[in-house]
DNA sequence: CAGTGGTCTAGACCACGCG
DNA sequence: GCGTGGTCTAGACCACTGC
């Protein structure tokens, strides 16, 4: 029973304490944790040489985890965890023509719209060669409730027939803005790759979606094309990791071709 | 152009300055980073007074990032960010009756097979009462290549149908498991609903897939219906979120009834 | 202003992997 | 044994927020 000599350090000891105290909901979602100094003096009655440094790393346990959340200047406070809900492939509705629904939960808020180079990342997952200049259109979306902010997304658009449209100028598109797309371009979204990644925030990631160094982001890159192979658009998406799922609900097919060489569950 | 006064910390611009270096290919993906005291006595060319802290700090960053990754006693080694590919929905080749294609790149590992209680949240995912007991198989994937841990998978499945059949035991079954419940059942998969979500690892995990702390994970949970909405299969599989990336392709409908209220892109 | 979390120093010793 | 990264101390000062 006993784990003789091999005991875990101080901070993962203190963090697994913390932890259980949370679970158990001495703390519960959205309360303030006590202070860094108020938790030093607690935990000196276990461990009297503690530091503060050490008190830190174990706090910070629990920030990496996404249990807790630190602002600077007021606390440290139990996440709330509240993921956003999204479904796989349900972009492309033909009858919702408004802006109804986009508008219902987030806001919008435009960051940038005009002519840029599409960076590597984006260039690769389309087979553009690099620095190939397009549409851009960036902006951020903030849950209506909470005011906080829940997604970046930049869309990259061919330049033959966006440039010079209203898709140039930051302001709230009419519609949906693959409709837009559709009009302007004569053609019709037909076949679709969605890439799905996770990975550490960038540092303006971070700052403009106010996440912790540390936790994730999910990052979709969706390229959308016409029936004739053509690049309508890509866009891409950034959602901090610890507060979206993605379902994806489908049919089995009765009868299928048989897969590819990738990996089974 | 110039930041009068608002410096970043001494930390994160030298983090930028090794990320720099890293992405202009100074060191490549498998290079042992100089040591931390090398870089602790470069680095005090330009901040004197840096510590080793501070240094550490700095690596610190680079490994929340996932762009590099230390090995105690060893070194901190540029990581190689090679991404498995899985594509979404793939699971169901009706003509993938063996295990070629499921051997071929991954070795499996039974961790366990036998009865046990679900926990809370595959209950909550499948509607079930906490608790039940189901039959549960646990494997660990490894790539055949390099040996490294790829995957922890879980398989719950009714007893209804599963308890004393092969499938509580601790061996690797004959074809895909898919179709082995089918066989088993009398019935046919015929919905399912996978959730993605990233978190962190918790420590089994993180031990199991021998990854860092600081690093996430992906979590898919896949709950598979048969026709009359019956469960016949709940798995759950982990990936390290950095070693994984999922790709969709789908075609876009002519015409579609409208979407549900979740956010679009 | 007081109280919070963030950064930093200059040391020390420990744990791991390899030769 | 030696060099690596990991943990830890006992201080110090800074930056942010709210009163």
């Amino acid at each position: 029973m006993s784990d003789p000599g091999g005991k875990p350090p101080k901070y993962q000891r203190i963090a697994d304490e913390l932890r259980r105290e949370i679970k158990n909901g001495v703390y519960r979602a959205g309360d303030r944790l006590p202070s860094e100094t108020v938790l030093l003096d607690r935990f000196r009655a276990a461990f009297p040489t503690l530091s503060l440094q050490t008190m830190r790393n174990a706090i910070g346990v629990l920030r990496a985890e996404g249990l807790v959340e630190a602002r600077h200047g007021i606390g440290t406070f139990v996440a709330a965890n509240r993921r956003l809900q999204r479904r796989s492939r349900h972009r492309y509705g033909r009858a919702r023509t408004d802006q109804k629904l986009l508008t219902a939960h987030l806001r919008h808020e435009i960051l940038f719209a005009g002519r840029a180079p599409v960076p590597d990342h984006v260039a690769a997952a389309a087979g553009f060669e690099a620095g190939r200049e397009m549409v851009v259109r960036r902006r951020l979306l903030f849950d209506r409730e909470t005011g906080s902010p829940q997604e970046l997304g930049t869309s990259y658009l061919p330049v033959s027939f966006a440039a010079g449209t209203f898709l140039e100028e930051a302001t709230v598109v009419p519609k949906a803005l693959f409709l837009c797309v559709e009009d302007l371009s004569g053609k019709r979204y037909a076949q679709v790759r969605d890439v799905w990644r996770w990975r550490g925030p960038t540092a303006a990631e971070a700052e403009a979606l106010r996440i912790a160094a540390g936790s994730g982001v999910v990052h979709l890159i969706h390229v959308a094309r016409a029936a004739d192979d053509t690049v309508l658009e890509v866009s891409e998406s950034i959602w901090p990791a610890d507060r979206i799922e993605i379902i994806d609900d489908y049919d089995v097919p009765e009868e299928s071709e048989d897969a590819d060489g990738l990996s089974d569950i």
